[in-house]
DNA sequence: AGGGCTTCCCGA
DNA sequence: CGGGAAGCCCTC
């Protein structure tokens, strides 16, 4: 028998199977999906069984597996599949493929150590007459001994480090004990009790209408406050009488705190997690829970999307509107296009929620190829924020530079009612670019085409893309005046001043640089929800899901910053963020306000907010789509080409122009070759050609060559990207 | 990826 | 001529 095997190495040059002799000591447990220990060059590495064969035709002199890695783990053959179409899906190696879908502790190249965490427990042995003999002999002199002993009759067993050693080794020594391993998750949550709970009409209307035994694909589009999680829990519940599962896909990790308790209240220990906050060791027992099927529900972000549930029962993904379901590195995936292969493959449906729907996906739900559940009211007595605009060209002309007026005595008046206020500053650290006023210098990284961000707490400035850092000087490096200014506002700026202007406050803040540490997210919000803090101000990681009946007022400090980046979704971004932030204010009985800033009040995208009128921004967005053939019209995807070399990197772009337009249908538009948005990124300069198709049937295995082509080339690379999320 | 083998360039 | 860096090619 002879088994091929992926190795561990994520090159290009070795993207291939090799072939192995499978040695008689394992062909009886070797399976298609282990990981295995083969022997490659003059070294040992790990490898990854893809498929197993009787025959094998060439005269190569083969050598054979050495050992496997774990025979208890296997990715089953749905996954197998599913992997093989990841890779032909995105183009990226077939190893890394593989790799994608395992969770860290079990990727195809890792260490071997044990991730399995045990309590040690004694017991006594069962021969209890010869305790009795013990306890009868030693009664007198070891006391502590009979003690402990006296107390394993009754308790049965204790854990070991609840007695000292000296008495474990004497018990140990005179063999009246025994050890006891038991195996323990890290993670554990229980069961609440429940009232039965009385849905909406709403709810009622999409719990009924989700057929659980189809293939569609559902959307349903609910407001803010609507309750979409309890008919995601009522769905799963249903699922789960059918003896199947269910995997939930939210989109960031800020989020899973609220989420994730309501499941653990309602499911206890029958929910896995799945997201990167998990530790190392947390993320293997939750994997391991998921295999040995003592889970039904798995809650994850993007990458739960491939956890080896059995017998599938649904597949949800919240907030489908969220760009984190598009991985923006190698294989980049969607996880929608996988949760479709899922939907396929077990013959179930996938519901989509969101409260901003992505044009794509209302397109579709419009057209019928979705299933489209509007929930248009918000549950119980609660109502839809009311949203002003405040026009800041007006409150400039009175020196109002960060609040507005109107919005300085909101949070006053907050303040002063005991409520609790959001502020919204979609940029961190403390200011966007320092540029001299006398002769207009700005730092710019040496490396990368990029301006330098400021980060006042280290004074110096960093590019975002290579992590290049230099000092910032007192005086221009360029014309040595003392004429270095900071503009634009992040949020640690904006908390400095907040405490300049309310001294009396409590503020908190949260960015990705007050969230770096494990559990940071869950502590603000817990925080902020005990009513420890009045304000909480951060980027867009506090817009979504989160809720706090205390929050009354929601103020957006600058909602041009999204709206003026030069991507045709950036309209689409700003109004999902600002309806999101906006869903924050009145959650509970009292009615909450919304106050967004802008330069432009007359911006259509901001006034369709104001009114919670989402069909008028997507008949109006779609519009624009239409007339610039963009998406949802035309599907766009990118191919870049890179190099150190600047000339070998240009002339490759037009060659691959040209070889794409004699392959592709006419009605395939091809734009550029240009440089990319960023056209050097750590010395590497980089170009692209964007391909904009309705259905292109020579498309894909053009690309598919051109890849294959470039991967035999090692001065230029080729990125090729399927439904960019930036342009 | 990483190791071995070939090539090629330039020194003193 | 010789050593060392650079390029090339192979790994079941």
């Amino acid at each position: 028998m002879y088994a091929e095997v992926l190795i561990e190495y994520n090159a290009k040059a070795v993207d291939k199977t090799f072939t192995y002799l499978i040695p008689n000591n394992l062909k009886d447990i070797i399976k298609v999906g282990m990981k295995v220990f083969v022997p490659f060059g003059n070294k040992e590495i790990n490898g990854f069984v893809t498929n197993i064969k009787n025959e094998y035709q060439d005269s190569y002199n083969l050598k054979s597996i050495s050992h496997i890695v774990d025979p208890s783990f296997c990715l089953n053959k749905e996954l197998m599949t599913l992997g093989s179409y990841l890779q032909t899906k995105t183009l990226c190696t077939k190893i890394s493929a593989y790799q994608t879908m395992l969770p860290s502790p079990l990727k195809v190249k890792e260490q071997k150590s044990n991730y399995n965490k045990y309590l040690n427990y004694i017991e006594l042995i069962s021969d209890s007459k010869k305790i009795d003999e013990y306890i009868s002999q030693h009664a007198t002199r070891r006391k502590k001994q009979i003690e402990v002993i006296q107390k394993l009759r009754h308790e049965k067993r204790l854990l070991k480090s609840s007695i000292t050693t000296n008495i474990y080794n004497a018990l140990k020594e005179e063999k009246l004990i025994v050890d006891i391993k038991e195996q323990i998750y890290r993670l554990s949550n229980d069961k609440k009790e429940f009232e039965k709970i009385s849905f909406s009409k709403d709810q009622l209307f999409a719990i009924n209408n989700i057929d659980l035994n189809s293939e569609k694909t559902y959307l349903i589009h609910g407001v803010t406050g609507s309750g979409k999680t309890e008919v995601y829990i009522e769905l799963i519940k249903r699922v789960i009488k059918k003896n199947r599962t269910a995997i939930l896909l939210i989109p960031e990790i800020s989020l899973t705190t609220q989420i994730v308790n309501k499941f653990y209240d309602h499911f206890g220990n029958d929910v896995a997690i799945f997201h990167s906050g998990l530790s190392t060791g947390e993320k293997y027992d939750e994997y391991l829970k998921i295999l040995r099927q003592e889970v039904h529900i798995v809650i994850g972000t993007r990458s739960a999307i491939f956890t080896p549930l059995k017998n599938l029962g649904i597949i949800i993904i919240d907030e489908e509107h969220s760009e984190t379901f598009k991985q923006d590195t190698n294989p980049r995936y969607h996880a929608l296009d996988m949760a479709e292969f899922r939907s396929k493959y077990n013959h179930i449906p996938i519901v989509l929620g969101s409260a901003t729907p992505s044009l794509e996906t209302m397109a579709r739900a419009l057209k019928g190829v979705y299933q489209y559940i509007s929930m248009p009211n918000r549950i119980g007595t609660s109502v839809l924020p009311r949203v002003q605009l405040v026009d800041m060209i007006e409150e400039m002309k009175k020196r109002n530079v960060i609040f507005s007026s109107i919005l300085k005595d909101k949070i006053t008046d907050r303040l002063n009612k005991k409520e609790q206020i959001i502020l919204l500053l979609n940029r961190r650290g403390y200011s966007t670019i320092i540029s001299c006023k006398s002769c207009g210098y700005t730092y710019k990284c040496p490396y990368c085409d990029i301006a330098m961000t400021y980060h006042k707490s280290s004074n110096n400035l960093r590019c975002h893309y290579c992590g290049y850092t230099v000092f910032k000087n007192d005086d221009c490096p360029k014309c040595h005046e003392k004429a270095l200014t900071d503009y634009g506002l992040g949020t640690e700026k904006l908390e400095q001043e907040i405490k300049k202007l309310y001294p009396e406050a409590r503020v908190i803040r949260m960015d990705a640089d007050t969230t770096r540490n494990k559990g940071a997210h869950e502590d603000i919000i817990n925080k902020f929800k005990n009513h420890e803090y009045d304000i909480l101000l951060g980027t867009q990681m506090i817009s979504k899901g989160l809720n706090f009946p205390l929050v009354t007022l929601v103020g957006v400090i600058n909602s041009d910053a999204t709206l003026n980046i030069p991507d045709f979704r950036s309209g689409e971004r700003t109004f999902a963020l600002l309806s999101q932030v906006s869903g924050r204010a009145g959650r509970s009985t009292i009615p909450g306000e919304v106050i967004i800033q802008t330069f432009n009040p007359d911006n259509f995208t901001l006034k369709c907010v104001k009114n919670h009128d989402y069909m008028k921004f997507y008949n109006y967005e779609m519009a624009n789509r239409h007339k610039l053939d963009y998406p949802p019209y035309y599907y766009l995807t990118s191919v870049k080409i890179t190099s150190r070399d600047y000339k070998l990197a240009s002339e490759e772009i037009t060659k691959v122009k040209n070889y794409l337009t004699n392959k592709i249908n006419k009605t395939t538009i091809l734009l550029g070759p240009t440089t990319a948005s960023i056209f050097k990124i750590n010395n590497i300069y980089r170009f692209q050609i964007i391909i904009k198709y309705k259905k292109d049937d020579n498309l894909f295995p053009a690309l598919k060559e051109l890849n294959e082509l470039y991967n035999l080339n090692n001065k230029v690379n080729i990125e090729i990207d399927n439904n960019p999320l930036q342009v």
